[in-house]
RNA sequence: GUGGGAGUAGCUCAACUGGCAGAGCAUCGGACUGUGGCUCCGACGGUUGCGGGUUCGAUUCCCGUCUCCCACCCCA
């Protein structure tokens, strides 16, 4: 049996309509934001990500589907070349190779004009190449959202997988239209409260953090490593290591013992110079007048290399070890580090697998999924014309119909009805078409009349 | 990538120390030819994840492999 790949599922009915429940409520809340939609390709130049993610991430050192464009010209050419090996062997070896290095070195430049190519890992550096290939600055400020599918290699377990599904969103603009300005971090962070509260998602909790300009880090990395340097022999072995390749990451340990160190370290906080303290301030002095809740927290870094100043982290208890629901940040430099405009930015990914497990447990998925108004039975050989009628006029009324077959008995006709959670049944049979009036039986009181043609859309609305 | 746990019917799970692979639910048919949910009877459903080994005999023991779950790592 063909199984899907590892990492990868099938979103089935009922799920499907929880999946579609929480992004027509996203769509309805961004749209009061006055975000609008845009659709990246899935696949971008490897280049995008190595330059825009950054080369030294998780993500793009180890997690990213990979290939060339031109892979199966060269699984061609070696197979050709095998064949010819094959051949010429029994020649002379100098000859062969000889013939070899020549080949090679064929394959070595038809390789340089094949490109690389790279699964989305994540969507804001698509939606920033967009931004600079189809000069959206100058359409001023820009606010863009994209729903769909992302790809990273990972060991899969709980809300993780090999593809998944992000919600973005994304202000972005040239810096004349105030997409610096803490009021856009501010109403971002809001407007994201408001989504979860209007899913009935409560019990989330905000991290906040200021994480600086490129300058402010290199001093804090600075700071960071001479400050590890005498204390790290005492850490856990996965500190002493991120001490020396990525000092940032010892605030994620979780040991206990090292907490006592952790607690000695400096702090990003003391290293911001004053435009990005004052950045930070106004953004916490706009949360605290809209009432949006949120908790400081200093030791919150971010994966990718891109964030600058307002780094942010929503989580939620019920999703175990990934227990982040929807990350984010401002990203200043981006646009300039993928050779465009300034532009700076600032957006957030959520987690759609993870939305939807932390959204289960008050909301299952059979209690947003719309049963039919009416299962439309035809009862008889040659009914099956007049049942598809009714049931396209019935329709057209926007009722959500189900229709069966003349085949049915009666019986089976009132099961099939009952399983698909039909609120009404009606019975098309000879009595029925010739007197031009239809049985129509509410299946929940059991409640059975006649109705007219003409009055059926009605009646069934109507309940 | 590392460590631990688990894979038996569509689903949830049994099967003693190695001895004919089972039940409930679901599905289909019948009791009941135009009235569902309840009941009763019957049927369908399996290469026990896959491949090898030990054995007279393997769901059971051993090895390999795949997938899922949990944790690490990292992140959404």
């Amino acid at each position: 049996m063909i199984k899907a790949i590892r990492g990868t599922r099938d979103l089935l009915p009922p799920d499907t309509a929880l999946w579609n429940f929480v992004e027509a409520a996203v769509r309805d809340v961004f749209r009061a934001y006055n975000f609008q939609e845009i659709r990246t390709p899935i696949f971008e130049a490897t280049e995008l990500f190595a330059r825009g993610v950054g080369e030294e991430t998780d993500i793009v050192a180890k997690e990213m589907y990979t290939w060339h464009d031109q892979a199966r010209l060269f699984s061609d050419w070696a197979l050709e070349l095998l064949e010819d090996v094959r051949e010429k062997v029994g020649g002379s070896h100098e000859k062969t190779l000889e013939y070899l290095s020549s080949q090679q070195a064929q394959i070595e430049t038809d390789k340089g004009k094949a490109q690389s190519l790279t699964l989305r890992p994540e969507a804001t550096a698509g939606i920033v190449r967009a931004y600079i290939e189809h000069k959206l600055g100058d359409r001023g400020l820009n606010k863009l959202f994209l729903i769909g599918p992302m790809f990273r290699r990972e060991r899969p377990q709980k809300g993780r997988y090999r593809q998944f599904y992000q919600i973005n969103a994304e202000v972005i603009g040239p810096p004349s239209s105030g997409s610096d300005s803490p009021a856009r971090d501010g109403e971002v962070l809001e407007m994201l409260a408001t989504l979860l509260d209007r899913l009935g998602i409560t019990d989330w909790n905000l991290e906040l953090n200021s994480v600086g300009c490129a300058n402010d880090r290199a001093k804090f990395n600075e700071a960071l490593r001479n400050a590890l340097e005498p204390v790290k022999d005492k850490m856990c072995a996965d500190c002493q290591r991120r001490a020396v390749t990525n000092p940032l990451r010892v605030f994620d340990c979780k040991v206990p013992e090292d907490q006592p160190i952790i607690a000695t370290l400096p702090r990003i906080s003391q290293f911001l110079d004053e435009p990005c303290r004052e950045h930070f301030a106004a953004v916490k002095e706009i949360l605290t007048k809209v009432g949006v809740r949120f908790s400081e927290n200093d030791r919150l870094v971010r994966g990718l290399d891109y964030y600058t100043r307002t780094a942010f982290e929503f989580t939620h208890g019920a999703l175990g070890a990934q227990n982040a629901i929807l990350g984010g940040g401002r990203y200043d430099g981006l646009s300039e580090a993928l050779g465009g405009p300034p532009a700076p930015g600032i957006g957030f990914a959520i987690g759609e697998d993870r939305l939807i497990l932390s959204l289960q447990e008050k909301t299952p998925a059979e209690s947003v999924v719309r049963k039919p108004d009416v299962y439309v039975a035809p009862l008889g050989a040659g009914t099956n014309g007049e049942a598809a009628r009714l049931a396209r006029e019935l329709r057209r009324h926007d009722l959500v119909v189900e229709l069966g077959d003349e085949n049915f008995r009666l019986k089976k006709s009132f099961e099939a009805a009952t399983r698909a959670g039909a609120k009404y049944i009606l019975i098309v049979g000879e009595n029925e078409v010739n007197a031009g009036a239809f049985t129509l039986k509410n299946l929940a009181t059991g409640e059975q009349i006649s109705v007219a043609r003409g009055e059926l859309a009605q009646k069934i609305k109507n309940g």
